[in-house]
DNA sequence: TCGACTCGGTTGCATGAAGCAACTCTTTGA
DNA sequence: TCAAAGAGTTGCTTCATGCAACCGAGTCGA
């Protein structure tokens, strides 16, 4: 992206695609709702030039997307997560991921489902639970094996913090 | 976007976003929904240069998100039209919309609302309809002035073609 | 009939973002 | 003392974007 904002336009749509519209961002907040929360984690598993994962990463931290700590000192070592504008993308992700699987869906079924941690329900299109009908947000919901899952996820990730 | 797939990544919001993940491509899908459907009129309205958007239409419409059709011969000139596909994204639309709403709200509250046409409820960031509970999709929704407002914004377009 | 204008693009060039690989810096482990 | 891990940063190359100019067909006005 070049300019990555869209000055001629005042359209809610454009600003959050200011933020969040650059290749790999929401990606990146993906990943980390998935639970990757180290540098090295999202490069490997994104396969993101580490130059350009740095970028990002600020850009989300200065957004307010995420949130950097130090998990030790000496070195200092940081993990990111999600601020609560970052788990409110939740809805536009799970929206993106419906519409990616019904238009091109994996030979097998989806790999990964995500799941209403209470229930077990899968997580509707539109970020409501299948199973009991409840308004889901990213805290709710967590990711399981799906049936074209090639081997072991790790644990199934909390889908929040 | 260099390379604008995603190749290491088997996940369905990559996919997602492989197709519609580009600069611009997703604020076109938004105007067409608003009643954009002309050439001149995206230009106009997006700030696009020309290049970008011919190269944006064309891919929107091999992957079978827009279609174009002719509305004259001769001289030929073309609209374009949303797909069930693209109309499918509606969802996420709405989802970024809020998001983008709450996150950077205009000073004057929002310029256009997006409203359920049958009775008029707004529609919530899930896209169900405020007022009456309906889950809505695109041909249930149309655009009315906000109250931030500047002018008339023509006729309130149909969301769908 | 000539010129100007409209629409829907395409072409060429300059710029800047993304990818890749190599390098840095600090600490830990052998 | 040497290597490795983690989290970046730096330099260079390549490709996508933005801008402006051009094109081709028709249409309007005088």
């Amino acid at each position: 992206m070049l300019r990555r904002d869209y000055p001629a336009l005042d359209c809610s749509v454009a600003k959050a695609l200011e933020v969040i519209g650059e290749r790999w961002s929401l990606l990146i907040v993906r990943g980390v709702m998935h639970g990757n929360r180290r540098f090295g984690e999202m490069q490997e598993s994104l396969g993101i030039a580490r130059n350009v994962l740095s970028a990002r990463l600020q850009r989300l931290v200065d957004e307010d997307i995420l949130e950097r700590r130090a998990y030790q000192e000496s070195p200092p070592r940081y993990e990111y997560f999600l601020t609560e504008k970052g788990l409110d993308l939740w809805p536009a992700l799970i929206a993106l991921l419906h519409w990616g699987e019904r238009y091109s869906p994996a030979p097998d079924g989806p790999r990964r489902l995500i799941v209403h941690k209470e229930c077990g329900g899968e997580v509707s299109e539109r970020g409501t639970c299948e199973s009991c009908g409840k308004i889901l947000h990213a805290r709710d919901a967590k990711q399981v094996a799906g049936p074209g899952a090639k081997e072991s996820l790790g644990a199934g990730a909390a889908a929040a913090d």
